[in-house]
DNA sequence: CTTGTTGTGTACCATTTGGTACAAATTAGC
DNA sequence: GCTAATTTGTACCAAATGGTACACAACAAG
């Protein structure tokens, strides 16, 4: 069996990423996940609303620790940067795997965990603009190319998931890579 | 009463912007319309889905004739480009209204939908191809920018949407306005 | 082996879901 | 003003929803 948390907070994200959160039933998670009620319910005492934040924090907290940490680091902002490509690149599996927080934010669930969704998009940003501006660009330039890139990535993923082409995803990405190179910043 | 099927359509949109396809319940509908089950599986014998579906056609429509069709003319394709910013710009309420094929796009009626889905999104980013090419666009040059704006936009109403500030929505009509100008495009 | 705790499955619950039946109201056409 | 068609509200339906109760199983500690 499952039994571990954090195998069952993946195959959640999967339902929620596939279904939005109204249209994750819980009798779809009870199929997938192989729990019964009874131990769904002891895993989350909170029922849907508790998987569902569980889901969102270990998304924020992947983020955390694969893409805004490494981001951190006061030398070689560049490196974080391409690093942060390579991991979104790899987390959002090459453009096939959509993202949970943006689902969540053209759905019902935006307004049950606002806060939530608003600090993921807000620590990224913030993150990368501050990664750009060590890296050369201007305040304002890197604010605005920050925002370029996270909301170029979340169009990518929902133009590449419409058309049913991974493909565009890696092109966005190769795209607000480049962008992100010195020579544009101004 | 409503009683114009397109009066109708209108607030059948907003519900399912606001909730997706599986968030938006009967019981709102009758409430927000006004009009009883009686009226509404008169008007779509299809039910919810015939709503959907009707929705996504005038959504459609709209587009085509408010952006493709201007973008068609084959002098000034220029005037075309800048005209369907300033309609995109227009019919996103300037950041404060989601797209409701991006929401459906993310949400279980992509199954249920997906040729429609699809044809919007192929049909945007085709014309403007073929608008940039005329206007000078090289033609990788062109599909890929095309593509950059698109995904740029749907970005952008993601991300305006989860921090509740249109004014990035604004910013990256502005940004992409002048990446499809004549300066850069290889 | 016993005991107490942690898991787990099943049966059940009220509520809501989308959808139907149908009679009454409204609106035509004449 | 009468009849026939179109609209509309109401009551109803089975099915599914999320959630609870609770008995039983696993399992550890003593």
């Amino acid at each position: 069996m499952v039994t571990e948390r954090s195998d069952v907070t993946q195959i959640l994200a999967e339902i929620f990423r596939e279904h939005g959160y109204a249209g994750a039933s819980l009798s779809e998670i009870t199929n997938r996940t192989g729990l019964g009620k009874g131990s769904l319910y002891h895993l989350f005492p909170d029922g849907k609303e508790g998987m569902a934040r569980a889901v969102l924090f270990e998304v924020a907290d992947w983020f955390e620790e694969n893409v805004f940490m490494p981001m951190r680091a006061p030398d070689n902002p560049d490196g974080g940067i391409d690093h942060m490509f390579t991991e979104v690149l790899r987390f959002f599996d090459t453009g096939r795997r959509t993202c949970l927080m943006g689902a969540f934010a053209l759905d019902d669930a935006r307004d049950r965990f606002p806060s939530e969704i608003q600090a993921y998009f807000l620590d990224w940003t913030r993150m990368l603009a501050t990664a750009l501006r060590r890296s050369g660009f201007e305040k304002n330039a890197a604010r605005e190319a920050a925002e370029e890139v996270v909301a170029g990535i979340q169009g990518a993923l929902v133009l590449a998931r419409s058309l049913g082409d991974p493909a565009i995803f890696v092109r966005a990405i190769k795209r607000l890579r480049k962008r992100t190179g010195l020579d544009q910043q101004v």
